[in-house]
DNA sequence: CTGGGTGCAAACCCTTTGCAATTCG
DNA sequence: CGAATTGCAAAGGGTTTGCACCCAG
């Protein structure tokens, strides 16, 4: 890891500006995909070590999902879903009390530039009742 | 997958009595590990195979951090972790308002066995300082 | 100029799957 | 006995790396 600041490149730049304009999480592939489609080269190498990158700065936030991992801006308002383990119906999901949560943890350990990751798991209205209805 | 219950078998016996045993999240690698050097025979698709039947049915929790995956005992209590993204250095943090939240958004949503898998990464004391003088 | 960045292709490694043998019920 | 489960080996697929070329500073 270089100890100056990363050089400005055309894929780093174009790679950023997409960031800025899209809110939702993202596999590398996607991103890498919306480029060529755009006619734009960019590798997917250069795709991941620029998000590998930006993820230990702390600019993109990472989500690990089972298969795949999917990048978005830090600075984007954090969602939260809740998604059914059994058919993958997500719903999104206000933040309650969780922000300000975040922020105290932040303070008493006296971190800075915390980011927060957060998944619900469960089992949906309809697919809760085809479980009951299968544990005979 | 069977509709019926799975039937018992020696592996998963052994694999359910471990996880019983130990609170912490353990890769299917480390599970198999674990077996390997007590001896006792189990193969390592048979260790992806029964956890992930048993993440299905919610009877363990998976983490899916960048590299690999963690199983554990869904039951344990559940801790929540501050992560320096530069230095790894590991926090155990206290619920706060967490699990009522949570109880309150799968009650809304009418959710069952809604199980939460929670990060933050952000930087420690240490490396804030490290960061903020390097950026020149 | 010069070292970091990029692209290509191949390597990596965790995870899944095909298939024959085995075992529970 | 029959179907579910296991084990082995090989395939799969997202991610990383070696290396030669290129370009920002």
């Amino acid at each position: 890891m270089p100890v100056t600041d990363p050089r400005r490149t055309r894929q780093r730049a174009m790679i950023s500006a997409y960031l800025d304009q899209t809110a939702e999480f993202q596999t590398a592939q996607q991103i890498y995909d919306h480029f060529h489609q755009a006619g734009d080269q960019v590798s997917l190498p250069t795709v991941y070590r620029t998000l590998t990158a930006m993820a230990e700065t702390g600019e993109v936030d990472v989500l690990t999902t089972g298969d795949q991992s999917k990048y978005r801006r830090c600075s984007a308002t954090h969602h939260h879903h809740l998604v059914c383990r059994s058919c993958g119906k997500t719903i999104e999901i206000d933040d309650g009390p969780f922000e300000a949560w975040v922020h105290d943890v932040a303070k008493n350990y006296d971190f800075t530039a915390v980011t927060h990751i957060t998944e619900f798991t469960g089992l949906c209205p309809r697919c809760s009742q085809e479980w009951a209805a299968r544990s005979d």
